[in-house]
RNA sequence: GGGCGCGUAGCUCAGCGGAAGAGCAACGGCCUUACAAGCCGUCGGUCGCAGGUUCGAAUCCUGCCGCGCCCA
């Protein structure tokens, strides 16, 4: 034991001994029953942790360590989300690069020192390389951050959403669906994203505000014009119907005749449908290929033509569409082909003014329009292939399946749930998991080409079992050349990589390694726990639900663990602009990490918190008085061995043991309840009750300043007391908790046992009374002394006590430590009439 | 527009049917032999607003106002 206890270098210490001597190595000899496991959110490495990381990690691992010491073995794994567009895009800033799938691997390529201004075109096996070399180095700092922060991972069972064992399982998973026909794929309309160029899910969706003008034309028909609105005019070549309420009466005499467009004079009909809104613009609208997904709807079931004139690229098409076929139309389009959109709506506009066919004033008007969540333009929608994986969107049945496993998931806390089964209710199409992307797992599969050289993509090519994980751009199919790719009568891979959540929502197959060593998976799925943000309940959360579903018939976990967010103060108060950052590593530096767990523990599960420096120095203040008390308690003379309860004989103790038995048995509760909150608020409070009250009561009896009987009793119940309270705040300050137990004890305090009611039974029974009343009158001298200006350790003459009956008797029995702790010579002792508890000192001793 | 959550002391938050709480801050003390990075004490609130249920409401119900998140 130090003679000056210090928190500084605890970390590094404590850090190293754990690594050294595999602290939280899981046993993989146990069976299921004796595991707990943790679905951990593998952070995404694309630039560094912040501080909301660190609060719902912490909580994560306030539980783990909770259950080791209840005996579970606990796998508590980490990943890295390395997989998706936020690595791509860092590694293009950070190298000045971009991948270009058509140039050959240069396996010399070295990127420049600096970025240039013009991104260097390199390779997908290029690409991919330097991706991995960047994410390796992110993914270094983040462990070290960890270590520091003193999560209890099993650092040997890492992974990478990237990694090969990632990507063969990913691709395993994704190839029994294909078998079972729970993935497949298809040629449909598909919202893309005209930057990324990639088809993008409804999962990642935004609705935002976008201003737009509403434009009126005029069609034309037998009897006259019809004057549609429409706020994409630049759709009138794609229009395929105009489209009015079947219920209208307005538009009842053009049902099923027929109208000409504006400048291309091409023909559509005019139809009915329930979900043209009358009293939205003129009541009738016109339906292209494909404007918003109301377009999708009209257009599969009123069975429509297909006439898309927008490219991937977002441009306008460079070749005249075949169904324009007057002169006038032809030429007027040469106006637009190859126009990015908001040029061509700009010379159609322009030109349907020419003509006279666009009415009255343009209106401006803000509307929600959708976005990727990560794009900065407006959604379109083009007709591609893609995989799409069933779930519950198009089919009643597995949506109530999905339904019903959320109900038997555990929740914490509990309404959580709703934004689950809202998401699951509010889906309205199968799960789109092929993206046009570069660093991602494949899909893993291979078309045949026909005579001609096109693609049958009915017929997809699968790998075998064994040569997971394939690159079908690189790979060949079985039963296949090299020389056949890309030939008539040959094959060609599928050059699109998976959605990042078809490879994340496996985090529990991953980890657990199935497929791979099913041994281990056995042990530890399903697993017990899936802590994680709710902002992803419908994403993460949803998919892992999913999969799992569909691959082993079962929930993937039986708990979810739902963290609020950070609230950055700054962000609330919009005016005020502090500029500091607060970097992680710097605050578990300046405060220490115990004190930056103690401010994150204190955030009620699922309940948004604000970021507090005030919290983390009351956490260190926590960290210290352990230290202090511990020092004190073990400087009395204790002994380290299993505390003789026998020796407990003064009622005081007694009651201090029942009264911290309750505190066990509050902090157990909560903690089995995911409650960490609670559990450290209970013990916490004890603790400083233990610190200013119980402590100043003993502190003569414990010196042996009384009788011999009644120093053991005060030497048993503080050593029984401290080893439970230092195992108490083991989870949540696991350094200084490490540190103190060291001082006299064998092995961590992490894989000691959690303290357990039995070990604080005393023979007699306690009158909780007793422990009560001394300190209610221990603060009634406190106060007296400090109203009179006197030092606490002033003695002063005499103290009268005036109290119920019961009271003084409970008094009685404390009556020598209340007299030593107070520094008070007389005691009087009076019943008072009204039961009121009221002390008075007399002067101070000369 | 719908779902969910939240409005309690200057600040951060507990409490969620039986006398308004904690910590921080502020203020006043104590140089107390574990701890001055300590200790003691004081001040401070129509529990968002309006109704209702109840012997009793911060707590349950209804409506409204404000904030946040998710979804249309």
């Amino acid at each position: 034991m130090p003679e000056k206890p210090t928190l500084d270098g605890l970390e590094d210490r404590w850090a190293r001994v754990w690594e050294d001597e595999g602290t939280y190595a899981f046993d993989r000899s146990a069976t299921r029953e004796q595991v707990f496991s943790v679905d951990t959110p593998p952070p995404t490495v694309s630039g560094s942790l912040h501080v909301g990381h660190v609060f719902s990690y912490t909580h994560t691992d306030i539980v783990a360590r909770f259950q080791r010491m209840r005996g579970k073995k606990v796998f508590y794994p980490m990943g890295w989300d390395d997989n998706g567009l936020p690595t791509e895009r860092r590694v293009q800033n950070f190298y000045g690069v971009r991948c270009e799938p058509s140039l050959p691997y240069d396996p010399d390529f070295t990127p420049p020192e600096k970025p240039g201004k013009q991104q260097i075109p390199v390779s997908r096996k290029n690409f991919v390389e330097l991706c991995e070399t960047l994410t390796a180095e992110d993914e270094k700092a983040f462990e070290a951050l960890w270590r520091r922060n003193g999560l209890s991972v099993d650092w040997s069972h890492g992974y990478q959403t990237i990694d090969a064992r990632a990507r063969a399982i990913s691709q395993r998973a994704f190839l029994r669906n294909v078998e079972r026909g729970q993935a497949y794929v298809s040629m449909a309309p598909t919202l893309w994203d005209v930057t990324f160029r990639t088809a993008v899910a409804q999962a990642e969706l935004e609705d935002r505000e976008h201003t737009g003008a509403w434009h009126r034309i005029a069609y034309h028909g037998a009897s006259g014009p019809t004057y549609i609105e429409t706020t994409r005019p630049e759709l009138i070549p794609a229009c395929v119907a105009l489209i009015a309420h079947p219920d209208d009466e307005r538009y009842q005499p053009l049902f099923g005749t027929t109208v000409r467009s504006p400048l291309f004079d091409v023909e559509v009909p005019v139809l009915a449908h329930p979900a043209a809104e009358m009293e939205r613009g003129a009541g009738i609208a016109m339906c292209c290929t494909f404007g918003d997904l109301t377009d999708v709807q009209w257009w599969r079931e009123l069975d429509l033509p297909n006439r898309t004139v927008i490219n991937r690229d977002g441009r306008l098409l460079r070749d005249t569409p075949d169904w324009i076929t007057s002169e006038a139309g032809r030429q007027r389009w040469e106006q637009v082909a190859g126009a990015t959109v908001h040029t061509a709506k700009e010379r159609i506009v322009a030109m349907l003014q020419e003509t006279g066919e666009l009415v009255g004033d343009v209106r401006p008007v803000t509307r929600p329009v959708k976005f990727y969540e990560k794009g900065d333009k407006p959604l379109e929608i083009v007709s591609s292939r893609q995989w799409y994986i069933r779930n519950g969107g198009r089919e009643a049945s597995v949506r109530d399946e999905m339904l019903a496993r959320g109900r038997e998931l555990r929740w914490h806390p509990e309404y959580m749930r709703h934004r689950y089964e809202d998401w699951v209710r509010g889906l309205n199409g199968d799960w789109l998991v092929s993206r046009q992307r570069f660093f991602g797992v494949p899909v893993p599969v291979w078309y045949p080409l026909d005579g001609e050289g096109e693609v049958i993509p009915d017929k997809p090519l699968t790998p075998d079992d064994a040569a997971l994980p394939v690159d079908p751009t690189t790979d060949v199919p079985p039963g296949y050349t090299a020389e056949q790719r890309d030939v008539p009568g040959g094959f060609t891979g599928d050059p699109d990589v998976l959605d990042t959540w078809a490879t994340s929502s496996l985090t529990p197959q991953i980890a657990g390694l199935w497929s791979v060593d099913d041994d281990l998976f056995a042990r530890v799925f399903p697993m017990d726990l899936r802590p994680q943000g709710h902002d992803i309940i419908r994403t993460w959360l949803f998919s892992t639900v999913l999969r799992s579903h569909l691959e082993h018939d079962s929930l993937p976990w039986a708990h979810a663990a739902l963290s609020g967010w950070i609230l950055d103060p700054d962000r609330k108060k919009m005016s005020k602009s502090k500029g500091n950052v607060v970097t992680p590593m710097g605050l578990l530096e300046e405060f220490g990490s115990d004190a930056v767990r103690y401010w994150a523990a204190g955030g009620r599960p699922g309940v948004d918190t604000a970021f507090d420096r005030g919290q983390m120095k009351v956490g260190r203040r926590l960290a210290m008085k352990l230290l202090n008390a511990s020092k004190f308690i073990l400087g009395v003379g204790v002994d380290a061995g299993e505390p003789d309860l026998s020796a407990v004989s003064t009622p005081l103790d007694r009651a201090l043991l029942a009264r911290l038995t309750e505190v066990v048995e509050k902090a157990t509760a909560a903690l089995d309840d995911y409650d960490y909150a609670v559990a450290l608020e209970v013990t916490e409070q004890f603790f400083w009750f233990f610190c200013d009250d119980y402590l100043e009561l003993v502190k003569s009896r414990a010196y042996g300043e009384f009788d011999e009987a009644g120093r053991d009793s005060a030497r048993a119940t503080l050593a029984a007391a401290l080893r439970v309270l230092q195992r108490l705040f083991a989870p949540v300050l696991p350094f200084v908790a490490e540190e103190v137990w060291s001082w006299w004890q064998e092995g961590s305090v992490h894989l000691a046992a959690w303290p357990d009611i039995h070990e604080l039974a005393t023979s007699a029974e306690a009158d909780p009374q007793v422990l009560s009343v001394a300190s209610d009158v221990i603060g009634g001298i406190r106060r007296a002394k400090s109203e009179q200006k006197l030092s606490i350790r002033t003695e002063v003459e005499s103290l009268s006590v005036q109290a119920a009956p019961a009271a003084l008797e409970a008094l009685r029995e404390a009556l020598a430590d209340v007299r030593a702790a107070g520094r008070v010579r007389d005691v009087e002792l009076v019943v008072s009439s009204d039961g009121e508890l009221v002390t008075t000192v007399g002067a101070p001793t000369a």
